[in-house]
DNA sequence: CAAGAGTCTTACAACGTTGACAGTTACGCT
DNA sequence: AGCGTAACTGTCAACGTTGTAAGACTCTTG
């Protein structure tokens, strides 16, 4: 065992100062009480005795661990840590610290997770698709007491603190961006039917179809999970059909890029022989060629609303309203008027 | 403040078995002396009672937090989660919990950085590069006694625990392969002289030319700096020339890729005008047109060693042996044979 | 039947901090 | 000087667990 040399305490800077450790106690933190000058002869001392609080106890007896957990499943990379980055963001100003708890599936999970969070000695919990949207977590977190906060659910919108999107609208709107270039014979590909975010991504394709007239065909929906080689594998199916359609819609970018990889294996040229759409405006959407149209999702901005809320939660405020995030609608290059046949 | 209901405690299950709590606590901990009948009774109530043990508490009286902390600069999002995967898989067996420390620039904050850990409550901490490579950061974390696991380090190699990479030999091999090929005139483009990576990865290019009996021109040797501009200016001064070499190394991916789109842009095509390599095996290699050749590091397994090492380290293991990660070149799309001239 | 091993109880001290409250000083006012 | 008040400072218990140690009871075993 590493044995680490003794860390400084209170009682040490206590009997350095030749106060009374309380005295200390109160200097550190800041509270009313201790003459100016002794506060500051006991800051010196405790900087170089190199004394740092010991967490562990403080929280202790504080009943609050100051340790934030942010459940995920693993999606793609990008998301990921777009999600971790916009919690984070939120925690540097405060004294919490991130744990990171990605399931493998919800789903299979779900009726473990809580126990493990409880064990974890979490103060509360961001929890992001699809646990947001779980009744069982929701459920086991009420009876656990442990306060939560949920980015982007569907369902049961009245429980805890919630950040939205209408991924139903903006599922619409990017739809109706396809056919306003005159696409009529649309291609999607869904992403992990688990994720409640796919079906509603679904409806809002459909009311753009129904909108415009456009009937849709059950053989132009493929099924994917959200990565790219699923995008991959959809797009290669869609391809080698008979008939092919003019554009894709596909419910995540990455989808979209392993379906724009297909394209190309395929040799097809994106967008003048096929549109393509994407959804997350994640990193990887940037970063291709053509630059992938996709919906804007604020996912890093959920995030730090999401741990705002929680944090508000655990201070004792009022809990919040939920609050709507808005999508955006990216024109990007990867969508043009289908050719002519 | 949201109040949870009382959590159970020991005394609460000792009191509803009839038992001293010092025997449930010994049940509840696997010691000896405690026959298995009563044991099994007090599980039961335990479960029961719902009872999750106070991680604060243990960890207050065993000097121990289970919390493992991971420092890393931001890179790309696929090199962060694989490096949390991989911490995070080896994590899961054991109690520790992981705590994401993502660092904006290391060089910049290296100064507060162990302070920040010190106050995090930290066991220990895996750093990824380039935080592995910093010594003031190491010399911190030695003066205050916290053990690490370095990933990928490049010097003070007798310091800690260490996942080692051979940046030489997977150049070499890299090289090695485009040399099979074919190829006699390769341009180099360094990567960021600042980083130890560039110069390992020039001494391995070097030692392939050599093997080959290839002579190295200075001329074809540019200098970047890692980024995706840097790799597009080298490859734009490469394509001016008044002579053009069949390939190029760059030394990481997002200067290939630099690379590739100046050669588009200069009319060119890959693999079939020149060939392009690059390193790493980062996202992005996979998803642009053709995708690169390139040489993935074992990012993931890293981060499971290192961890390993860490936990090893924490349980008063003698320190391990520093290990060698190999390297795997990956042979994708873009490269071709030379053309004839 | 004594010795030893195994099981269990009891009691108390740690771990390092904060909260509640009591005690002491200093100061301004009549 | 005496008093009240505010500003300080100290004492003790608590947080939930583990470690240590002394002892009581019940079996086995020679």
């Amino acid at each position: 065992m590493v044995r680490p040399e003794k860390r400084a305490t209170i009682v040490d800077i206590a009997k350095a100062v030749g106060v009374s450790y309380k005295t200390v106690s109160r200097a550190l933190n800041d509270e009313p009480h201790v003459k100016a000058d002794l506060r500051k002869r006991i800051l010196e001392v405790a900087k170089n005795l190199n004394y740092h609080p010991n967490l562990l106890a403080q929280s202790l007896v504080r009943r609050r661990s100051f340790l934030i957990g942010l459940v995920y499943e693993n999606p793609s990379p990008s998301y990921t840590v777009d999600l971790q980055m916009g919690v984070l963001d939120r925690l540097k100003s405060e004294r919490y610290r991130l744990i990171v708890i990605p399931v493998r599936s919800v789903s299979e999970n779900a009726g473990e997770i809580v126990g493990l969070l409880r064990s974890a000695a979490l103060d509360g919990v961001v929890l992001a698709p699809p646990a947001s949207d779980h009744p069982q977590i929701l459920k086991d977190l009420r009876d656990a007491g442990m306060p939560f906060a949920r980015i982007a659910p569907t369902c049961l919108l009245e429980i805890g603190s919630n950040t939205l999107l209408d991924d139903v609208a903006a599922a619409r709107e990017i739809a109706a961006h396809l056919i306003a270039f005159g696409h009529r014979d649309i291609a999607i590909i869904k992403g992990n039917p688990n994720h409640q975010s796919s079906e509603a991504r679904s409806i809002g394709y459909a009311q753009a179809m129904a909108d415009a007239g456009i009937k849709m065909r059950a053989d132009r929906i493929e099924q994917g999970d959200y990565t790219f080689d699923s995008g991959y594998d959809a797009a290669k199916r869609i391809f080698s059909g008979s008939t092919m359609p003019t554009a894709i819609l596909a419910q995540n970018d990455d989808m979209a890029v392993g379906a724009l990889m297909a394209a190309r294996d395929a040799g097809l040229s994106v967008p003048e022989d096929v549109s393509i759409v994407g959804f997350d405006d994640s990193e990887i959407s940037r970063i291709v060629w053509p630059r992938l149209t996709t919906i804007h999702q604020p996912v890093f901005d959920m995030a730090a609303t999401a741990t705002d809320m929680l944090i508000a939660t655990l201070d004792g405020e009022q809990p919040t309203e939920n609050r709507t995030h808005t999508h955006t609608l990216l024109k990007r290059a990867s969508v043009a008027a289908p050719a002519q046949r």
